[in-house]
DNA sequence: GATGGCCTAATTAGGACTTCCGGTGT
DNA sequence: CACACCGGAAGTCCTAATTAGGCCAT
């Protein structure tokens, strides 16, 4: 039923702030719905019909961040627009659909999640699984493709799906199983990403270049094998895994200092957690007994600085034609990142993730697509947003007038003649953020 | 009975580590 | 001496794609 080829939905969690700040609620919904400008784009999107990830694989990592109304609302956004998406289906709004097994990571991890900073799903449906991510390699394509030949050469059968290296694709699917299979160098991410580790066991040395530092190398070998159920990882081993990150061109080790790597790519929406003077570093003398205390230990609420790259859904402007996409949009660590001017961090707080909140919980669904299309319902309701004041917001409200007007077309082509019905032309009904009251 | 479609289990290939090791450098 | 670091080699675990076999309808 979707004709528009080129909408995707942006799970804006990380514009959530943005969105609330100007709206002036909290209870938006958070679905923002964008023109991409370059089609291809689509066949990247991560959250397409075994939407799991995209939707299959990271919307594991869809753990999206809480705003203040607890982490049902993006939930509610992600499942709500994979519902809208399927729409010509009559049981769209299924909970048996793979909401479940793709949303829903295992929840017993340590460290399970990745924030989701910006997810696609394409308009022509949630098909597939290539949950990829959009990645610019600091150094060169021609290593990525060099890898690849070199690996798949042996391979006359049949090709898999991309591996994630550079080209990295997400499996999905062992999220759904309930596996654990967070790479390594996402996991490393998500410690970057966690104040409960970061700076603790392991901080960025200079974001701006990936530069970061296992400030104990021992607990966060810990927390690996943890997160992987092997009880005896140790830093040897993660680090002999690092090594073959080196050959496949996802780290590059940072001569003359040790414990410190560099990624040679970045999300481009990584949420940046530096020294602050809240939380301390702990060296690496390891003088926990166990990892229990040292997993859960950890303090959340340290005073860390924290900066994002992602600034609005505007960047979409910034996408460069990319040949993979997923929930991380990736920035080319060797051009000059341009990051958000240091915001006290108090402003910063609902970018990062609460760990014990964050994670998408089953018994939302219901609650989320109830909400989508209550959202859907009041499009006409919408009057209050401002292409200029908050232009993400303003195209989810757009696009999903049109869609609703094309929907409601479709159905109603015969209305009774005295119904005022919106024409193409004409301009969609605004949205309105949904507060609780509306409900 | 032959054919085709559907489903399921088994097999296979490959990716991402993990484990072990010997060695070097600090 | 301890530790970080390196990289080879073999192994494990998991997943996706393929194949084979059974069942059923026509």
């Amino acid at each position: 039923m979707l004709q528009q080829p080129e909408l995707i939905f942006d799970f804006a969690s990380d514009h959530f702030n943005t969105s609330q700040h100007l709206v002036g609620h909290s209870n938006y919904p958070a679905v923002i719905v964008e023109q991409v400008p370059h089609p291809h784009l689509l066949s990247y999107t991560g959250l397409a019909c075994d939407p799991a990830y995209t939707a299959n694989d990271h919307l594991q990592l869809l753990k999206v961040e809480p705003c203040e109304n607890g982490e049902e609302e993006t939930m509610e956004t992600l499942v709500a627009a994979h519902s809208i998406l399927n729409m010509d289906c009559a049981d769209a709004l299924s909970l048996e659909q793979p909401y479940t097994q793709t949303f829903f990571p295992s929840l017993d991890d340590v460290i399970t999640t990745t924030p989701v900073t910006q997810v696609t799903l394409s308009a022509e449906g949630v098909s597939g699984d290539n949950d990829q991510a959009q990645w610019h390699s600091m150094h060169a394509d021609e290593t990525v493709t060099q890898l690849q030949s070199r690996k798949r050469s042996r391979k006359p059968r049949h090709r898999r799906s991309d591996s994630p290296t550079p080209d990295l694709t997400l499996k999905k699917d062992k999220y759904n199983k309930g596996g654990n299979t967070l790479y390594l160098w996402q996991f490393l991410m998500e410690l970057l990403q966690d104040r409960k580790v970061c700076p603790r066991y392991i901080k960025w040395t200079n974001p701006d270049t990936g530069i970061f530092k296992l400030v104990n190398s021992k607990a966060v070998a810990r927390l690996w094998g943890k997160h992987k159920n092997k009880p005896d990882m140790n830093y040897e081993t993660m680090g002999r895994a690092l090594r073959y990150y080196y050959q496949r061109g996802i780290l590059n080790k940072v001569e003359g200092q040790r414990l410190v790597y560099q990624f040679t790519s970045l999300p481009k929406d990584m949420v940046y957690i530096t020294d602050g003077d809240g939380t301390q570093e702990e060296e690496d003398d390891d003088h926990e007994d166990g990892s229990s205390s040292n997993d859960e230990g950890v303090s959340g609420d340290s005073d860390s600085t924290v900066s994002s790259s992602s600034h609005s859904v505007d960047e979409e402007e910034s996408y460069p034609p990319q040949k993979k996409s997923s929930l991380f949009s990736l920035h080319p660590l060797n051009a000059p990142r341009t990051r958000p001017p240091s915001r006290p961090s108090v402003q910063r707080h609902p970018i990062l993730r609460q760990s014990n909140s964050s994670l998408i919980q089953e018994q939302h669904l219901p609650i989320v697509s109830a909400e989508m299309l209550r959202t859907l319902q009041n499009l006409q309701k919408v009057q209050s947003l401002q292409p200029g004041g908050c232009a993400s917001v303003f195209k989810t409200a757009q696009l999903l007038g049109s869609l609703y007007e094309q929907q409601a077309a479709a159905e109603v082509p015969k209305e009774t003649p005295g119904q005022e019905k919106p024409h193409p032309g004409s301009k969609p009904p605004q949205l309105v953020p949904l507060t609780s009251s509306d409900q």
